[in-house]
DNA sequence: CGCGATCAGTGACCTAGTCACACAAGCCCC
DNA sequence: GGGGCTTGTGTGACTAGGTCACTGATCGCG
């Protein structure tokens, strides 16, 4: 489905079925939704939200992902998790809404598509609904641990194995486009330390590697790793 | 204050303006929360949540200290954060609400005394009061910024520095009680490193050590390097 | 006093991150 | 199609941090 027809989709309330927990929203409330949100379209790299850049809707994505990461003065990297389509971005929203600027950013991997929902009707709709609640409160929980996932990966996982489960999430048709600075910026790491591994998959036929371009050979020699 | 004058305390509401946000609850939502939730009562050491043991009521602490902390199967662990006197434990309740079992622990560090607010109760005031609501919103916030600082220092900050700030922050009159294991565990190291680095601030007339006790010489020095 | 439990110190070794490069591949633009 | 630029990758030497297998020190307690 391309973009455009989601735009058009939009306009009738149907988009809202495609969020776990909303389906369930009484007419009523789905108006409210329909009518007092509005659908935008961000091109590829536009940086949602960031330091000194808060938004003031909240986002259901209906097409595209958005990338949350968090920066370090060093200059180096590390992704939070991502928001894809069919998913809220309540967390950064309400975390952004109240409390001091800090630094982790959204950004959008590809073009998206989203219905922002404005503050207001954020709260009037959590007011109101006990479906909606629970769609928040549920969406939080899902980032959280996502976060505690991550606190656990960086404090007391091996990089050999954080980098092949990474490469078998993200390379859809055995190939995956990603230079090892991306790489190392997804995992918070440092550029020669993927350099380095991603040397030893390739000496063990793991991996195939060109400029910019990771083409994966032997899956269960990756896997098997990664399931260390 | 005795932990048996807060519970008398409780039985008016005056507790409520302990916290941030809440002392501009209505009259009736106040009542509703004083008389509708419970003050509990836990000695030290006790799981307020963990693996397997997910809590239904909201507690917002009067007296005491929880640590909430990861668990890997390594036997290793980091602390998240800490919950202290007036402030809520949102986060892990709604968190713990929704969705699976994570490696996530709390601890009480002290004795606690708390409001434990029923999840109707909470569900109730969350619908009610636009207060609440940004309470608890805050509360959240409040966590996940605690939670991006602490991805921020493992991955990117020197075992040194975080060591001396943790010292700086935990030693109330200049002496820190802890074991080389508990700050291990505390920073999410291991314990060797702990004691080498300690070793060194030693070496350096910065702190005094002996069996689980630390105490600080110079602070100026620690601080010197806790900026850093 | 003697004994077990807990706490701290140490050396050898491995993994990860840093620094300073050299080199290679694509890209543009005459 | 040969310069020059930018971006991506390879490498060696070094430091920081984590693991393992110990030893010795200290404490509590019967």
């Amino acid at each position: 489905m391309k973009a455009t027809d989601m735009t058009a989709l939009a306009k009738t309330d149907d988009w809202i079925d495609r969020f776990d927990g909303l389906s369930r929203l009484e007419p009523a409330l789905r108006n409210v939704l329909t009518t007092r949100s509005h659908v935008v379209r961000l091109p590829a790299d536009s940086v949602i939200f960031g330091p000194g850049k808060s938004p003031d809707n909240l986002l259901l994505l209906l097409q595209g992902t958005v990338r949350v990461q968090q920066l370090a003065e060093s200059g180096r990297e590390v992704v939070l998790y991502r928001v894809t389509a069919g998913e809220s971005c309540v967390l950064t929203t309400a975390c952004m809404l109240a409390y001091e600027d800090h630094a982790a950013e959204g950004i959008a991997e590809t073009e998206i598509v989203a219905a922002a929902i404005p503050r207001g009707v954020f709260d009037e709709l959590v007011a109101s609904s006990k479906e909606f609640r629970n769609f928040v409160f549920r969406a939080y929980s899902r980032r959280i641990t996502d976060l505690f996932h991550v606190i656990e990966d960086i404090a007391f996982r091996r990089m050999d194995i954080r980098l092949a489960q990474k490469i078998i999430e993200r390379a859809d048709t055995g190939v995956l486009k990603a230079t090892h600075a991306q790489l190392a910026a997804e995992l918070g790491t440092a550029r020669e330390v993927i350099s380095r591994q991603l040397a030893e998959f390739q000496r063990r036929g793991w991996i195939a590697q060109s400029r910019g371009v990771i083409e994966i050979r032997d899956c269960d020699g990756l896997r098997g790793l990664a399931e260390t």
